[in-house]
DNA sequence: CGGGTGACTTCCC
DNA sequence: GGGGAAGCCACCC
């Protein structure tokens, strides 16, 4: 079923180390589908809970765009890794995941 | 195959 | 820098 798209994804997301974050757009690049930054939101929210690091991904500009409790959630879980915020947003210039294209 | 739905982005005011 | 509009696209009726 869906794996081809779905896969792609999680593969790249899964490469984001810890203390380091991607956007969903970067994601979308790196997996071979650009422009698709939308669609990774579906990939993440229909992927295996608990083996992929979901909370390592952001919106532009590193902010957290998941709602209510799981954007508070993706926050802690951020925090706890070492991730520093600036106000609303993780401070990219420290943490962004450089991917190779 | 048409239409609605977003954990998106970018541009413009 | 907030707010709105438009562009994008996999997924599910």
């Amino acid at each position: 079923m869906r794996e081809g798209y779905y896969a792609q994804i999680w593969k790249v997301v899964r490469r984001i180390p810890t203390g380091k974050v991607a956007t969903y757009g970067a994601v979308a690049r790196a997996a071979g589908f650009p422009g698709t930054a939308r669609q990774v939101a579906w990939a993440l929210r229909g992927a295996p809970r608990g083996r992929l690091p979901w909370h390592r991904v952001l919106g532009a500009g590193g902010r957290i765009l998941l709602p209510t409790e799981g954007g508070l959630e993706q926050r802690l879980r951020l925090q706890a890794e070492g991730v520093s915020f600036q106000a609303d947003r993780v401070r990219m210039d420290r943490h962004q995941y450089k991917m190779n294209v």
